[in-house]
RNA sequence: GCCCGGAUGGUGGAAUUGGUAGACACAAGGGACUUAAAAUCCCUCGGCCUUUGGCUGUGCGGGUUCGAUUCCCGCUCCGGGCACCA
C-alpha cells in the first residue's frame, strides 16, 4: 500500500478493469428487482462542463448506491446527437456535421469514462445514428396514420438576407444574428403532433407523479392550463353569420361594451366597412408583420382598429361594436373575445385608450365600483348588478347560471379550453432526423414505405453562408418517384424538432440493437417505467411533457405498457458563475482574466451578472482541468458536497482543495492502521470511548442511507461521514480497540463507495477483501448501537435558552423541573418571577413561561 | 407581463415534523513540528457589550405561537421557464 493518496494511478486500473469485467452490464431477470436509473443525455458539444459532473455524479451515487442495496439496475448513456451548434460549426468552420458530431462523442465518452461513471456501455446510442432514427421516422408514420400527425400552416421568424428560417435564439433584439437584418415573419406549412389531443390525460394524470417535485407539477399543470368556460355566439347586426366568442368569465357577460377579434380572424374581411377598410388593412399588415416574440413580449401597447360593423348582445340585444386587438390571438379559443372593460385589465386598458364605454357588473363586497372614476378593473369576486335578472348572484353562482340560460336560448355552450397547443416538430434544418414524407403533385403527402426506411440523411451537402436549406439543394435527396403513383416526386425537407429524439429515447435504451421494431416488448416491460430520472430544472416544462406525450402516444400505439415514463423525478439547480467581459474582446474565460484585466489587450475586465454556465458567456470551469489535478473522485465528491442538488451551485475554486484533503485524511489513518484492522475480529461488546465510536459509525450509517434514499442530501450525507472520520482520528487507544476501528473504518470505506467508486474499491481491496463493493453491499446500521447512555434537554425560559442539562434516559418531567431549578442559570433568570406556565416536550425541551 | 423557485457568518452550506441558529467544509488569523518550505496537527472565528454572563441576529415590514430560518399576509432583490391564454 502506498503511503499516499495516488489518486492519477488507482483511477487508472479501476477504470480498466471496468472496461474488461463489465460489472456495471445490465442484463434482464426476472427473478431480480429492476431499478431503472436515468439521467439526461447531453447534446454532444464536445467537451464536458460542470453541469454534465454534477448531473452525472448525482446519477451514478443513486446507481451505485442501488446497486449495493442488491438491484438489477439499468443506467445508460447516450448522445442527443441533432442540433443546431453542429450547423453553425459548419458554417463556421467548414466542418461537416456528421464527423464534427462523432468526433465529439468520442471525446466526450472519453471525459465521462474519465469520472468513473458507472455505465452500460453496451447500450449506448446517439440519436443522429440511422439506427435510432429510423424508428422515429417509423413512429412518426404511425402517428400520422392516427391521425395524431398532421399539417397546417404556421408563422416562422425569416431572415431575408440569409434565406433561412431563424431560431428564436437566433433572433436579437427583432434582427438576425448572423447579419443583423430586420426579422420577418413568414407562414410555412409545418407538421405537427397533436398533443392536445391528450391534454385532460396529460392533466389528469399529474396527480399520480407522486415522486414528482411540486414546483415541476404546478409549471405543468399551468402550462396545460385548463380553463372551464363558455363559448357563445353574437349575431352579426345586417347579415346571418355570428361570431363566436370564449370566455371563462360568463358572469360579466352583460359588461360587454365591444368585441375584440384576432387581426387574423376569418371573418374581418366581411366585417371591414368601406370606410374602415384602409385603416384595418394597414392595421392587420402591421401586426402580422410583428415577430411572434415581439407580439406575445413585454408589456405590449394594447392597439386595435374599429372594424366598422356592430354584433347583437345575445341577451340584452344591445348593438356592440366590433374591433380588432393586437392581443388577441387567433391559436387560443376561438380567436375573439367579448370585452369587459370593467372586469378585465386588458380590455379596460383597451378602453381608456379609445375612450369606449365601461360597465360594472360585479360589486365586490364593501366597495363600491364606480365607472368613471375606476383606474384598474375589478377580476375579483362579487355580486351582480346590471345583469337582468341575474341580479344579486354570487359572480361563481352566475358563471353557471348565465352559461345554462345561454345553451337554452341556442347561443352558446360550456366549453373546456385548453393552453396547450399543438407540437409544431418541422424544423427547416439539415442537421436533424428528415420527416418520411414524399410530396407528389396527383397524390399531395404520401408516406415513405416501411420498408424504405430509413430516410438517410445524406452526407454529401455543402453549407454556405448563403442560406436556404442545405438538404433542398441536394438533388439526389429531393427528387424521388412517388411511392402511390410512380410519378416524380419531391421529398420532405424539413427535419425534426431535436425534442422528438429526446422524447423516447429512456425507452429505447431497454433494447437499442433490437431490429424488429422501436421498442422490444420484453425488454420494455421489464425495465420500464424509469424510477428515477435526473436532470436540469430548465427542462421542467417542455422535454418532460413531450416525453409524457410521447409515451401515451406508443402506449396507444401498442409499443409501450406503462402511461407514465419516470415514476421519480430529481431536478437538479444550475451550476453558476459570475460572468466577465472585456471592451474590445467581448466574454471572457475564468482563464483570459488576469489580475482583473484582459489577458489579451490589457484593459480592465468588468464582472458582469452571475449566470448558468455556458459557453456563449464563456463563464465555464473546465472540469478536466479537476480531474487532471486533483482525480475523479474529488472531482465527484466536490460537486455532490458543495450544495443539494436541487439548488443552484455557485462555482468556487478554492473548495474543491478541501474534498481532496478529506480523502488523503482517510487514505492516511487506514495506511497507519493497516496492521491493526487486517488483524482484527469483527466487535463483540464495546464500552467507554469505543463504545462511543461505535455508536457515531451505526448513527452514521443510518444518517446516510436516509440522506441518499429519497432525500438525494449528498451534502449532509458526506458531511456525517467526514464526522464519522473525524470520530476515528479522535479515538485514542487505537491498538486496544482495533475491532471497532476496524468496523468505523470499513463503514466509510463502503458509505463513500458510491461518491468515490475508484477510492473505495482500492482500499477494499487493501483490506484483504474480494469481489468488490457491489459484493461487499450496502452496510445497515444496529438499532442496539445507536442507543444513547443520557439525553440532553434544552431549558428555556420565555423560549430563551438558559441551560441544557444531560439528564438520565428514564427521567420524567418532574426530574427535569427540578433538576431545572437547581441551575445557577435558570435560579437567576426565575428570581422575582412568578411561572405561568410549563411546556415540556419529552427528551427535548422544557420551556418555562414567567411573568 | 405571466408561471415556478431562491435569499441564513468573510464563503459554500446545516438545522428532515414549529423546539439549542450556524453541523460539515472553504477562507482568514494565531500556535506546534521543521535549518526552511510543503505536508500534517492544535486553537480562534456572526455582531455588540459591563464576557462563568447579557443583548442582538436567518433579505425587508407585519402577524400567529410559550417558542418561527420553518406557518400566514404584504414587499424588495436574484435565478429559471414562457406561447399576452381572455
Amino acid at each position: 500500500m502506498d503511503e499516499r493518496y495516488r489518486p492519477e494511478k488507482i483511477e487508472k486500473k479501476w477504470q480498466a478493469l471496468w472496461d474488461v469485467n463489465e460489472p456495471y452490464r445490465a442484463i434482464e431477470d426476472p427473478s431480480r428487482e429492476k431499478f431503472y436509473l436515468l439521467e439526461m443525455f447531453p447534446y454532444p458539444s464536445g467537451r464536458i462542463h460542470m453541469g454534465h459532473v454534477r448531473n452525472y455524479s448525482i446519477g451514478d451515487v443513486v446507481a451505485r448506491f442501488k446497486r449495493m442495496q442488491g438491484f438489477n439496475v439499468l443506467h445508460p448513456m447516450g448522445w442527443d446527437g441533432f442540433g443546431l451548434p453542429a450547423e453553425n460549426a459548419a458554417m463556421d468552420h467548414g466542418t461537416h456535421p456528421a464527423p464534427w458530431t462523432f468526433e465529439n462523442i468520442d471525446s466526450m465518452r472519453v471525459q465521462l469514462k474519465r469520472m468513473g461513471l458507472s455505465y452500460d456501455w453496451k447500450r449506448e446510442l446517439a440519436t443522429c445514428k440511422p439506427d435510432y432514427y429510423r424508428w422515429e421516422q417509423l413512429i412518426f408514420l404511425k402517428l400520422f396514420e392516427k391521425g395524431l400527425a398532421y399539417k397546417k400552416s404556421s408563422p416562422v421568424n425569416w431572415c431575408p438576407s440569409c434565406q433561412t428560417v431563424l431560431a428564436n435564439e437566433q433572433v436579437q433584439n427583432d434582427c438576425c444574428w448572423r447579419c443583423s437584418s430586420l426579422v420577418e415573419q413568414k407562414e410555412l406549412e409545418q407538421w405537427f403532433f397533436k398533443t392536445t389531443q391528450y391534454a385532460e390525460e396529460l392533466l389528469s394524470e399529474i396527480d399520480n407523479l407522486k415522486g414528482w417535485p411540486e414546483s415541476v407539477l404546478t409549471m405543468q399543470r399551468n402550462w396545460i392550463g385548463r380553463s372551464k368556460g363558455c363559448e357563445v355566439d353574437f349575431a352579426l347586426e345586417g347579415c346571418d353569420e355570428s361570431i363566436r366568442i370564449f370566455t371563462t368569465r360568463p358572469d360579466t357577460l352583460f359588461g360587454v361594451s365591444f368585441m375584440s377579434l384576432a387581426p387574423e380572424h376569418p371573418l374581418v374581411n366581411l366585417l371591414t366597412t368601406d370606410d374602415q377598410r384602409s385603416k384595418v388593412d394597414s392595421f392587420v399588415a402591421r401586426i402580422q408583420s410583428q415577430d411572434a416574440d415581439s407580439r406575445t413580449g413585454d408589456e405590449l401597447e394594447k392597439e386595435g382598429v374599429f372594424t366598422g360593423s356592430y354584433c347583437i348582445h345575445p341577451i340584452t340585444e344591445e348593438r356592440i361594436p366590433v374591433f380588432l386587438a393586437n392581443f388577441v390571438l387567433m391559436d387560443y379559443g376561438t380567436g375573439a373575445v367579448m370585452a369587459v372593460p370593467g372586469h378585465d385589465q386588458r380590455d379596460f386598458e383597451f378602453a381608456k385608450k379609445y375612450d369606449l364605454p365601461l360597465k360594472v357588473v360585479i360589486q365586490p363586497e364593501g366597495q363600491s365600483l364606480c365607472p368613471t372614476s375606476m383606474v384598474e378593473a375589478w377580476t375579483g369576486a362579487g355580486t351582480l348588478v346590471n345583469s337582468g335578472s341575474f341580479d344579486g348572484l354570487t359572480n361563481e353562482e352566475a358563471k353557471d347560471s348565465i352559461s345554462l340560460d345561454l345553451v337554452a336560448r341556442g347561443k352558446g355552450e360550456s366549453k373546456i379550453n385548453y393552453r396547450l397547443r399543438d407540437w409544431g416538430v418541422s424544423r427547416q434544418r439539415y442537421w436533424g432526423t428528415p420527416i418520411p414524407i414524399i410530396y407528389c403533385d396527383g397524390c399531395g403527402p404520401v408516406s415513405v414505405p416501411e420498408k424504405d426506411l430509413p430516410v438517410i440523411l445524406p452526407e454529401d451537402v455543402t453549407f454556405s453562408r448563403e442560406g436556404g436549406s442545405p438538404l433542398a439543394r441536394v438533388e439526389s435527396f429531393v427528387n424521388v418517384a412517388c411511392p402511390s403513383c410512380g410519378k416524380p416526386a419531391r421529398r420532405e425537407t424539413d427535419t425534426f424538432d431535436t425534442f422528438v429524439e429526446s422524447s423516447w429515447y429512456f425507452a429505447r435504451y431497454t433494447c437499442p440493437d433490437y431490429e424488429d421494431g422501436p421498442l422490444d416488448p420484453a425488454a420494455v416491460s421489464y425495465w420500464l417505467p424509469v424510477d428515477q430520472y435526473i436532470g436540469g430544472v430548465e427542462h421542467a416544462v417542455m422535454h418532460l411533457l413531450y416525453a409524457r406525450f410521447f409515451t401515451k402516444a406508443l402506449r396507444d400505439l401498442g409499443m409501450l405498457n406503462v402511461d407514465e415514463p419516470f415514476t421519480n423525478l430529481l431536478t437538479q439547480g444550475m451550476v453558476c458563475k459570475e460572468t466577465s467581459s472585456c471592451p474590445e474582446h467581448g466574454w471572457l474565460y475564468p482563464e483570459e482574466v488576469v489580475n482583473g484585466r484582459c489577458s489579451r489587450c490589457d484593459h480592465e475586465a468588468r464582472t458582469g451578472r452571475t449566470e448558468k454556465m455556458s459557453k456563449s458567456k464563456k463563464n465555464v470551469v473546465d472540469p478536466n482541468l479537476i480531474i487532471s489535478t486533483y482525480g475523479a473522485d474529488t472531482a465527484r465528491l466536490f460537486s455532490l458536497f458543495a450544495a443539494p442538488p436541487e439548488k443552484d451551485l455557485e462555482w468556487n475554486d478554492q473548495a474543491v482543495e478541501g474534498s481532496s484533503r478529506f480523502l488523503s485524511r482517510v487514505w492516511r489513518v487506514v495506511f497507519d492502521n493497516l496492521e491493526l484492522i487486517l488483524s482484527a475480529s469483527a466487535p463483540t461488546s464495546a464500552k467507554g470511548a469505543a463504545k462511543d465510536l461505535r455508536r457515531v459509525t451505526h448513527r452514521t450509517i443510518k444518517k446516510v442511507t436516509e440522506d441518499i434514499d429519497g432525500r438525494f442530501h449528498f451534502n449532509t450525507a458526506i458531511a456525517s461521514i467526514m464526522e464519522l472520520v473525524n470520530a476515528i482520528y479522535a479515538l485514542d487507544n487505537k491498538a486496544g480497540n482495533a475491532p471497532v476501528l476496524r468496523e468505523a473504518l470499513e463503514s466509510v470505506i463502503r458509505l463513500l463507495a458510491p461518491f468515490t467508486p475508484h477510492f473505495s474499491e482500492e482500499l477494499w481491496s487493501l483490506l484483504g477483501h474480494e469481489g468488490g463493493m457491489e459484493v461487499a453491499g450496502w452496510p445497515s446500521w444496529d438499532p442496539a448501537a445507536l442507543q444513547e447512555d443520557e439525553k440532553l434537554i434544552i431549558v428555556q425560559i420565555n423560549g430563551k435558552l438558559r441551560a441544557r442539562l444531560t439528564v438520565a434516559l428514564d427521567a420524567a418531567q418532574s426530574d427535569v423541573e427540578a433538576l431545572a431549578m437547581t441551575d445557577e442559570n435558570v435560579f437567576r433568570n426565575l428570581e422575582g418571577k412568578t411561572i405561568r406556565k410549563i411546556i415540556y416536550v419529552p427528551g427535548k425541551l422544557l420551556n418555562l413561561v414567567v411573568g
